[in-house]
DNA sequence: GATAGGCCTTCCTCCAAGGGGAAGGTAAAG
DNA sequence: CTTTACCTTCCCCTTGGAGGAAGGCCTATC
């Protein structure tokens, strides 16, 4: 099938796609006549595995990570259970800075009466050291 | 002063500071004979505001929104609230999207035993459409 | 006078992960 | 034959700077 199809079945851009096989992720057989990339069904395959794998935070790095343990049937588990065990881990970390600044922002929007005068505690704190 | 005193009273690179002028959103006097950027309190108070507020997650244009009715004293403190309450509800948004990212994840990796085995329910996981 | 160090300047390239669009080839349908 | 819908490569754009080259300026020291 043609790049468009391929995109479409696995929910990507074609976009997306294309620039996958430029980086040399999921690379397709290209019909020498026409120069159009040709997907079988194990590519697609590759491309919604990939595209699930970024759906779940892994960087582009981290896909072609997984994807060779994927292509792989005799890697060991452990190292997909590792990078997994990091990708929560770096999750949790971000998960908590996000909510120290939301507990800020919000105790500041909430001290915030926002009428027209010129005292505003949002921008007392922003100029605050 | 110099870029370099503002940038250390800022807690912010030489980098950024210049990177502030160029964009025009703080910008110093230049001294005509040696080109320098010069600084005065004024423009450090700008420099450290516009940081704090960066590492409140606002975007550069953000700031640079925040930093005009920062510096109109005329302006209602209405329109600063609305802006911190928009962030809340982006990094709200956020969270729960990476909570049930994690939530996932950690199932995933639960799952998983993480031995030599073939089998893992992580790439399994992945592969399913 | 020369040299070293420590500032400063502009200009260039680079990062992630593609998006947008131009210019042009190809194939199927009306 | 022409339109329409694909496809190709190529190049610039995004965020928020970081890194570094080449060169100007000022001061201290030998």
């Amino acid at each position: 099938m043609q790049i468009g199809e391929a995109a479409r079945r696995a929910g990507l851009t074609v976009k997306t796609v294309r620039y996958y096989a430029n980086i040399g992720m999921v690379t397709p057989r290209q019909d020498p006549s026409t120069g159009y990339r040709v997907y079988d069904e194990d590519d697609v395959a590759k491309l919604q595995f990939v595209g699930k794998a970024r759906r779940f935070d892994f960087s582009v790095e981290e896909c072609r990570e997984l994807l060779g343990l994927y292509e792989d049937r005799n890697r060991p588990s452990r190292e997909v259970k590792a990078l997994t065990v990091k990708k929560v881990s770096e999750i949790d970390a971000r998960l908590a800075e996000l909510q120290s600044l939301k507990d800020e922002l919000s105790t500041l929007a909430a001290s915030c009466d926002g009428d027209h005068r010129s005292h505003c505690p949002i921008l007392n704190a922003l100029s605050a050291g």
